[in-house]
DNA sequence: CGTTGTACTTGACAATGTCAAGTTGTACTC
DNA sequence: GAGTACAACTTGACATTGTCAAGTACAACG
């Protein structure tokens, strides 16, 4: 389901996802209409069924095209400047607040079709091998895999619970007057970011940085 | 919009609520049709819309329920055996995996309509006051609130995110070999609850307990 | 006994998802 | 260079959906 080989006009294939994605960025995922989608690329009602099948083929298209950005954004980490746990939490909450229409279709398998795509299930993957490459960053490579694996589920936890309660959940309305969103996002990482630090040091593994 | 004042035969509110959670639990919310809600409560194709006005509507009314279940929940927790911040990330584990269909709707602001009902919005701020108090039970009263907000909006965004990626996520292909999602949910919950404690107690504010 | 209001139902219509069957152009073979 | 094959669409059709409008039934109140 690559590409078509010989695309002469246009790429329809990219002009669809793109409208798609504009739908479920400003109106979210459900109110996705294939036929909206169609009109809004120009094409005929049918043209993005045969790239697709159906709609789970978009959300899954669009999922696998998020964990390949997010895991380009974790390739892209610059560490020197500060601790590998915050500048993870600083990327994901980046990524999600300049990718919100990948971002509210890539954790949803249940809209992406149980024909768990293959290119998106190598795309999660590969993903979330970066992640355990952060973490073992944090953690060191020593650790036993289980244990790593905990602290991998819980950095992904903090992160991606700040950025859904920050995207689609109330957090944005539950700021004490006179905090800002930013403001407010930065000091929850920084806390995390704390918080994961003194875990690391208390496991004797690294020193406390940050 | 309270419950019909005389309602003699079965309440067909409830019949369609719990038709809705039934199938926004198995299928998700997107797949949620009107008619085929009216048709598992066995009215008309109409009466949903009597109730609830259009499908926001009643995502909103599930909403509301699930809020309120959510500030039950945590007002029930017992802080006897277990730190608050522990006990407190296992009720909302516990609330999330009981009330899939909650869940998945309440904090999508997207779906329940801009129309931001009131009592939704009463019920979401009741929980979200709990939360305050189960956050003051941890790092003491005396904090600023500001420092307590950020503190809350922490602690949840790591409860949340966990929530999130076990019950739509990828968290339960993740699982290494051998180790069952139970168990998993565990070690994650007991390292967040670890990584509060140090925090707290490096602000030495409580002895750090677990 | 008439009025009012709630709790629905029935009917209708435009828009949607999706199947089936065209149409057009490129590519490759013989 | 005619014929075949195949991708990339389009057009048409139909059951199903969301939603508006109008009806019916029945309790409560005066």
């Amino acid at each position: 389901m690559v590409p078509a080989p010989h695309d002469q006009h246009g790429d329809v294939r990219r002009l669809v996802l793109d409208a798609a994605l504009d739908i479920i960025t400003s109106t979210g995922a459900e109110s996705l209409s294939m036929r909206e989608v169609a009109r809004r690329a120009g094409v005929s009602h049918q043209a993005p069924y045969h790239y697709f099948g159906d709609r789970s083929g978009i959300f899954a298209a669009i999922s696998e095209e998020g964990f390949s950005a997010l895991a380009g954004a974790f390739r892209d980490v610059d560490f020197s400047n500060t601790s590998a746990a915050k500048a993870g939490f600083i990327a994901y909450l980046n990524f999600a607040r300049s990718h919100v229409g990948h971002f509210r279709v890539m954790f949803r398998q249940d809209i992406c079709g149980v024909t768990d795509n293959e290119e998106t299930a190598n795309a999660a993957s590969s993903a979330f091998d970066e992640l355990l490459q952060m973490v073992a960053r944090t953690i060191g490579s020593s650790v036993d895999p289980k244990a790593a694996h905990t602290f991998a589920f819980t950095m992904w936890s903090q992160a991606h619970g700040l950025a859904t309660l920050v995207i689609d959940g109330p957090l944005p309305q539950k700021l004490l007057p006179g905090v800002n969103l930013d403001d407010q996002i930065d000091a929850v990482i920084n806390l995390c970011s704390h918080m994961v630090a003194l875990e690391a040091a208390e496991m004797g593994l690294v020193p406390s940085q940050s």
